[in-house]
Formats: C-alpha cells, structure tokens, sequence
RNA sequence: GUGGCCUUAGCUCAACCGGCAGAGCACUGGAUUGUGGCUCCAGAGGUUACGGGUUCGAGCCCCGUAGGCCACCCCA
C-alpha cells in the first residue's frame, strides 16, 4: 500500500482536473484586469500578529484554525500560513506605503490558503481563492462594483443558482449601541435559548443571528435588526450600495442576519451562496468593508473593502451542475510523430523538436512500439496528424496522417512545419464555423 | 475541537455463516513483417488502510491509529 500520502485535508490536481482549474484561473485573472484590479503576490506566511489583527483575535480562523509554523530557532518571529488574503495585503499596501499611489489601490490575487480545520468535502486545509481589494474609495459605488465583480465570476465560469446576500453591520458609531441592545434582548430570553446558543450569548452575540437552530427561528424574528439601528452615515451608505446594485440590475437578497464580528469590519457585508447545496459548503465566497483595517496594520486611516472566491467550492459547485467548465478536456497535441522502425527514435525526435520550434503542439513516440500501438496512442490522445516516418525518409518525406478524417499524404519534411500549421488552422476554422 | 458512518488492485465495486481474494474499466503485450480508437487473447497489478487481539482458520468479529465522508463548530 501507500508509504507516504497527501497531507490530511491537502490534495494532489492531477492533470485530468487541472484543465479545468487552469481556465477558472484565467477566467478571474481576465475578469481582475478587465476590471482594473492589478495582481499582487504576497508570501504564504506572515508573522502570526499580522492575522492576529487583521482577522481578529478571538475569531475562530486565529483561535483555533491557524496554520502556525514552528519557529526553526530564537529569531523571536512566530509565523503562520495564511488563513485569508486580506490581512497580508493590507499589510503590503501599508508597507509600501500605497496610500500614496493613486487611490484607490485595486488589487487582486490568487493562491493557497491554509486553515487547520477538520477536512471534509469543499473544505480543505489548504485552499484556493482568488481575491480582490479596493483600498482608499470609501464607496458606495466601489461596493457595487466589487460586488458585481464576484457575481460575474459566478456567472461567466457557468454556475447558476447565485444568490448575493447583502446587509450592513454599521460602523463605531452605530454597532456598539446595537449589540448592547441585542445583548439585551437575548439575556431577556435567555430560557427560551438552546445551551449552546447561551455560550455564544457572551462570546458574540451577533452570531445568534445567523443561527441554524430551528429553536432560535422564533426569537431571532423579533429580534432587532441592524439595519432598522444604522446611523445615517450608514443608512445613506447603506442606500447608495443598493441603489448602484439596482442601477446595474444585480440582485441581492437582504440578510439582516449576515454578520462579521469584528470591530473593524464596517457597513457592507456580503456573501455568495448557491441553491441547492445544502450542508455547510454552500457558501462560495464573500466579502466586505472594512474601514477600521489599515489603521490597524499600523497605516493612516484608509477605507477598503474586498472579497474572496473560493475556487476550490467553485469547482465543486460546477461538477454538481455538471456544468461544461467543470470537465474541461484536454487538447490533444496537434501532430504525433510515429516510425515505422520502432527503433528510430532520433529521427522521431528530431522532427518533433524541428515541429516544437516551428510553434507546433507536437509530441513524438519515442517507445520503441510497433507502428500499430504508435498510432494507436496517437489517436487515443486525440491528435489531429500523426507524422509517420518510414522509408520515405531516404527521399526526404513523411506520410502526413489526418487522424479523424483518415486521409494521408506524402509531404516533404521541409514543408512539414508549414503543411501542419496550414491544416490544422484550415481544420479549426471548419469547426468553429460549423 | 465533538459525535457518527466508511476504507478490498490505479479507478468503480464483488467475495454465502468466519473457510483457496475476484470482475469491469484503465495499463502493457499479442492477433504472420509500414497504419489507429472497435473486437478477441494474454500479462502485470493485493501484507484486504496500518497496528494489535479473538479463533484450528479473519477481508468478514473485537480494540487502537490514520485517512475519507456526514452532522456540529466555523467558514471559502
């Protein structure tokens, strides 16, 4: 059996999968620069206080969830894979201090993340999102845009069924006052609440609100809203985030019970879920603003707001709608070049090579397998030409196969190059009309 | 981190009551000398996840560990 495997919750892309994964990862870098957010590339790891608080303390991705590196000596430094993009961009945008560039600053990145969790499906410990931020636009239109940035994502990768879900968490202003008065209204029925439920009472009391606990159904209904407790800097920022989504024709659901608990994450808060998933997994990604974050990573004050797609749950999604994105098949090579003397195989090799540098997709059978397993391979890995090469090559030529159509011809080897390139063109143009 | 279900060839799965570990797919080769996807034949591939225990005998029963999945927790 297996000596060594994967890392628990980590996984090995074979290449049958990463066709697929290679044209999501260029579907969202096209999207990134159609929309003028520019990639960035931060390291894996950061110093353990950068996440600290940049995702919060007490949150559950630093409480327990952290990749933490032990440290190799007395460096004094104690690091940790990253959990989440944000934090060290943020970081980045501080330390090289962005907030004299043009603002705001549009960012984009896409890579592993890491967050010691116990694996299941659509939860990995090592992840894979893409993200973008906008820092220095205190919005509301940069809210819309961003939003609409990761519906499009949803929506161009072929997955149906996304809903945004959209709600405003206030600011310093108006939270504080708000969670009291929750506090308040759930000590008040404290009897009526499931045990667990009255643990999170005193550790954060705004994730009653999105409890699954069909018991808290009732008390939650009447429950006050956040957003009926917005100060009017936040209800008017509140209002032009919808009135631009509308203006745009997104639609959203409101979610007054979508919350993020932590000081500085302010006003919008959104998340991306898809019907028909049921278990934890469904959500497919989210984001938010977070006004109080480059203050904190030691920058002046400076609004942003961002959010994060996870591929890996993207992916998921689409095989179970078995959408066309998911199976992404290979292109086969566009020539294969096979010998009727299996032990040739300079001659294979050195016309593969001369094909290579003339631009060509070409891949050589240099097995030494009679003729018949040659093409065979060939054709099974969906080539269009098979160049045989046989006695023909004494006189300077090579049988030039069209797999599909099985029609052949002798071509001299120095038009090979240009004879390859002119079908195979001719061909794809055929099917692309047809 | 808590609880539950599962693990047999690379993949998908069989194996009666505890009694000789198998099939399909995939892989490699062959079917009279230089022509393919189909068909036929053959081969290779296993410490039944790993470690213990019970038994004359364990893939099957018991315990532990690891991994996967599900529900929590939380989130992407």
């Amino acid at each position: 059996m297996t000596t060594y495997r994967a890392a628990r919750g980590t996984r090995d892309l074979l290449p049958g999968e990463t066709a697929a994964w290679t044209r999501l990862e260029r579907l969202v870098d096209d999207l990134a620069d159609r929309y003028g957010y520019r990639r960035i590339v931060t390291p894996m790891f950061e110093q353990v206080a950068v996440f600290e608080r940049g995702v919060g303390e007490v949150t559950d991705i630093v409480e327990k969830e952290l990749f933490r590196i032990a440290p190799r000596t007395d460096e004094g430094e104690s690091w940790a894979l990253r959990p989440e993009p944000t934090a060290g961009i943020v970081r980045a945008y501080v330390q090289h201090g962005m907030q004299t560039w043009p603002q705001p600053v549009k960012l984009a990145m896409t890579g592993p993340m890491f967050r010691y969790d116990r694996p299941q499906a659509g939860r990995y410990r090592q992840f894979w999102q893409f993200d973008v931020e906008a820092i220095g636009d205190p919005g509301p239109a940069i809210d819309a845009e961003i939003i609409e940035l990761g519906h499009r994502v949803y929506a161009d990768a072929g997955l149906t069924g996304v809903e945004v879900l959209l709600n405003s968490i206030g600011d310093l202003a108006c939270r504080p006052p708000y969670v009291a008065e929750l506090t308040d209204y759930y000590r008040a029925r404290s009897g009526e609440l499931p045990v667990l439920e009255r643990d999170r009472l005193e550790r954060n009391v705004l994730r009653l609100l999105d409890s699954k606990d069909p018991a808290m159904a009732a008390v939650n209904a009447k429950a006050p809203r956040i957003t009926d407790r917005l100060c009017a800097a936040c209800a008017e920022h509140f209002a032009g985030v919808r009135a631009h989504l509308d203006a745009i024709r997104v639609p959203y659901r409101l979610e007054p019970g979508l919350v993020r608990g932590l000081d500085y994450y302010t006003r919008t808060a959104f998340e991306f879920y898809v019907a028909g998933r049921e278990g934890q997994q469904q959500a497919l990604g989210g984001g938010g603003r977070y006004d109080g974050l480059v203050e904190l990573l030691g920058g002046r004050p400076t609004p942003g707001i961002g959010f994060g797609v996870g591929l890996d749950r993207l992916l998921l999604a689409l095989q179970e709608q078995d959408a066309p994105a998911a199976h992404g098949a290979e292109a086969g090579p566009t020539a294969v070049v096979v010998g009727a003397d299996p032990d040739d195989t300079v001659a294979r090799l050195r016309i593969a090579t001369d094909l290579r540098s003339a631009g060509i997709a070409a891949r050589a059978e240099l097995g030494r397998r009679k003729l018949g397993k040659q093409l065979e391979s060939a054709a099974r890995d969906r080539a269009h030409f098979a160049v045989i090469v046989g006695d023909e090559l004494g006189a300077g030529d090579v049988q030039l196969r069209d797999l599909p159509a099985g029609t052949q011809k002798v071509v001299a080897l120095a038009d090979l190059a240009r004879e390859v390139s002119r079908a195979h063109a001719a061909h794809r143009h055929g099917v692309e009309k047809g």
